[in-house]
RNA sequence: GGAGGCGUGGCUGAGUGGUUGAAAGCACCAGUCUUGAAAACUGGCAUGCUCGCAAGGGCAUCGGAGGUUCGAAUCCUCCCGCCUCCGCCA
């Protein structure tokens, strides 16, 4: 959410964000009704003051005071409580254009209207060209006996899926590898609750507008999209330290998605599956834009050592204005290449939100100044599996069948190479 | 699942209808004292909104939403959360 002083103040900038994203939201609507609000909320404020005042006398006047007092109560109350609802009705309409108005894209974001007009930043890693008749993944999968999608369907619906074998050990190794790389880094390591309450979901404006993207139990809970959920609404209604910031948290956790139309797309394999699992890094840093700008870049960083920790030839994208999520001020996408399609796939997301989530969240930080902001906060994929497998398994793929796993995975894998089964 | 209890500021904890935004203690910050520290003493110490150039006002907030009342932290209703015991259980 944004700040309501900051949109009065910067309307051209903020009318400028709604134009680069293509949403149609009606900024004017929105004004008029914070200006409608102010003026009802000084007049109630008003009449609160008088109630207030009045009540005093009751409490200490005379016989003879307190009778007019109360008499004058009795009126001011009718005349308040009418101002009160139509503050209320302000409010509520208030709130609710707050709630979908989008963040602001940073300057650097390139102007576009969908995922093709987001601009590659740089390329790493070499394409693999294969002297054999290469094999897809969804076959590597099958061949090697790791994965098993017939029974996954049977058991859990469509995009259900089994993992078993070396695709076991696999995804235990790459979530390790991820974890190692963080620690070292200093982040601190978390298994975070993949469910989580309606609030959460609300204040990280995952809720309202993507309700048909999550699961929900039948108590009320929403089973979480990413660890990023929770792991925001760690620090929920908290206020920091200074000293205490960064936050730099690795937090692993079953992710849920209901890929709501999606149908069609990548419906063979576990590319986009409703349940996987993920490492997620966190940071909640100053409230300063350079700050973000900084760990965006070490965010980013890390998930490309992990990725070249496991020879992939990859590609960092940014995303444009109208591929850029609700919440996000800038975001960049991590694409791993994928030999079977001829192209690279999205694998990691990286994104800059600024105190859009921690506002609605409440967290926030005294300075040194004893001024309390609102923290910024920053998120990227470390690792997710088995998504990472659709390019490890095709890009190491040999000859005979098998599959080289990279160096640096092998002792978190427990294996060298996977053999096909028949 | 059954029974009961509880939700007050950073923490502990008073407060059952009228200057209670809220006693007291702890923690924290500043100062006095001290060579320095501790102790002691003095003072300060919630958040949000709003009016104002400022000084300084005003409003709201005692889990949340309603209600009763001239007036609610205090009474009523619903919701949410937490705890304890029993049962079940990885």
């Amino acid at each position: 959410m944004l700040d309501i002083k900051f949109v009065r103040e910067n309307k051209d900038l903020v009318a400028n964000a709604i134009r680069k994203r293509h949403c149609d939201f009606d900024l004017e609507k929105l004004l008029k009704i914070d200006q409608e609000r102010k003026a009802v909320l000084g007049e109630v404020e008003k009449l609160r003051a008088d109630q207030n005042k009045a009540s005093e006398d009751i409490t200490r006047g005379s016989a003879k005071e307190r009778e007019a007092a109360l008499i004058a109560m009795r009126s001011l109350k009718e005349i308040l409580s009418k101002k009160e609802d139509e503050l209320k009705k302000l409010e509520e309409g208030f709130e609710k254009l707050m709630l979908t108005l989008p963040n602001i894209p940073d300057p650097s974001v390139p102007e576009g209207i969908s995922e093709a007009d987001n601009v590659e930043l740089r390329k790493s890693g070499e394409i693999p060209k294969f002297d054999f008749e290469a094999k897809d993944y969804v076959t590597l999968l099958l061949d090697l006996d790791i994965a098993d999608f017939e029974r996954g369907v049977k058991v859990a619906g469509f995009r259900g899926y089994f993992l078993k074998n070396e695709g076991v050990s696999l995804s235990f190794g790459l979530w390790q590898l991820a974890l190692e790389v963080l620690v070292k880094k200093g982040f601190v390591p978390f298994i975070s609750p993949a469910l989580g309450r309606e609030n959460i979901f609300m204040e990280t404006c995952k809720l309202p507008q993507f309700r048909e993207d999550f699961y929900a139990t039948d108590d009320g809970l929403f089973l979480s999209p990413t660890a990023e959920v929770s792991m925001m609404g760690y620090h929920e209604n908290e206020i920091l330290a200074e000293s205490d910031l960064p936050k730099k948290y690795a937090a692993f956790s079953p992710c849920f998605r209901k890929e709501a139309g999606s149908y069609g797309k990548d419906e063979r394999g576990l590319f986009r599956v409703h349940e996987f699992m993920k490492v997620e890094q966190i940071i909640l840093c100053k409230a300063e834009h350079q700050e973000s700008i900084r760990f965006h870049e070490e965010l980013t960083r890390i998930s490309e050592e992990i990725v070249g920790a496991l020879k992939l030839p990859y590609r960092v994208i940014i995303n444009s204005t109208g591929d850029l999520p609700f919440g996000a001020v800038k975001m960049y996408d991590i694409e791993c290449w994928v030999p079977s399609e001829n192209r690279y796939r999205e694998t990691h997301s990286s994104s800059i939100i600024h105190d859009f989530q921690t506002r609605r969240l409440k967290i926030r930080y005294k300075g040194a100044d004893g001024k309390i902001r609102f923290a910024h906060s920053l998120n990227n994929t470390a690792i997710a599996t088995p998504r990472i497998l659709h390019s490890l398994l095709e890009v190491h793929q040999q000859a005979d069948g098998s599959v080289l796993i990279p160096e640096a995975l092998r002792k978190f894998a427990g294996t060298d190479i996977i053999r096909p089964k028949k």
